[in-house]
DNA sequence: CGCCTTCCATACTGTTGCGTATGGAAGGCG
DNA sequence: CGCCTTCCATACGCAACAGTATGGAAGGCG
């Protein structure tokens, strides 16, 4: 009845494999995404992974649900705006998604992406998350007065762009980050900028 | 003597198995690339294979080199523009990596990259590669008048951009791509635009 | 107490892949 | 012709890993 009795005893269930899984994900890839290597992290056999899940693939498929559910949560809130707000929601955005501060998350995108390009059934979650995240977006910008197809270019720019710089490697480029981060949040806001204030 | 004799005797040589290598890493990716699968497809055995190459390793390391030289002589080449068609060269580098054309060079692209977000050796030859990419790209945004530090922002959302939009899945969202494609380049190359003609 | 369900360990098979060792074919060359 | 170098095949050891089979501990419950 203790559940906090002196032996842990750490039953482990459905959920506490797949964030750990979504962790390996992150740091090691798709590939990198064994079951074995896994359980030697959660300090058990594949004796339990065999019980909780059918096989590999029964993971993977868990770790995509939970993933898609959490991004599609996340895009909702973040694109959801007091009226008049809707700019800087757009600038939230965009620095939300900044590698630095979220890092995890970008490192569980990437590896989602990379993971979809090779897999049919990942792309279709992909598909899914980025045409709930472009047209949250592109909501955002047409309430600041942006013309319809200006607003679906820029808000494609957006998450293009947040992706994109997580891939690139530019430490010797500029000194000063920051500025240059501000300034290209202002060239894909900007005319939402222009229109409203 | 006669090279062209009637068994063909298709001796293979180093950049034999890194061209395949290329492709097999641009299919699979770099935890895909497997030596003996390698060998499958060139037709013959491993046995081939630690002939030419001390390792895997060795093998990876030509890609990268290869890779690396490719992609620099190709900014150049995509980074010279005669004086006044600077503006026109910024477009041509946006066009040139919109994925449908070069389908397969930008696979090898974002599979260099994944394997860079692992590997500190692949990072830095990455790293080069987008030192150079940024640095020839802001000469164009600066021969255009641009200033300094808006030049470098507009560089950098410009290969951002073209990675990322890569790695996304749009075909629901908008129906014209070929319009958002060419509304985007405005976006990324407009000032420049707008300061010279 | 004794049984049954839940959860995990152990032990096995089969596959894939890296790297090595060694033999062998084919052509250049003295 | 015979040898030597070049290039590749074959065969091996070894490790990692997916999946299965089976036993066993621990707790709920009658």
């Amino acid at each position: 009845m203790d559940k906090s009795s002196p032996k842990p005893r750490i039953q482990l269930d459905r959920d506490a494999w797949v964030n750990a899984a979504t962790e390996v994900l992150a740091e090691e890839g798709i590939a990198g995404l064994r079951v074995e290597v896994l359980a030697k992290r959660l300090k058990v056999t594949k004796g339990s992974f065999y019980w909780h899940f059918q096989d590999r693939h029964d993971l993977l498929l868990a770790i995509l649900q939970l993933w898609k559910d959490g991004r599609i949560r996340d895009i909702i809130k973040q694109t959801t705006a007091e009226k008049g707000k809707e700019l800087e929601q757009i600038y939230h955005v965009i620095d939300v998604y900044s590698a630095s501060r979220s890092r995890r998350g970008m490192m569980i995108e990437l590896a989602v992406r990379d993971w979809a390009r090779r897999d049919p059934e990942t792309a279709a979650i992909v598909a899914e998350v980025d045409d709930v995240r472009l047209r949250c977006a592109r909501a955002l910008f047409l309430a600041c007065g942006v013309p319809m197809e200006e607003a679906s270019s820029r808000c494609m720019l957006l998450y293009a762009y947040v992706f994109g710089v997580s891939l690139m490697i530019y430490e010797k480029f500029d000194t000063d980050v920051d500025r240059l981060k501000r300034d290209i949040a202002d060239l894909i806001a900007r005319s939402a900028n222009r229109t409203n204030a």
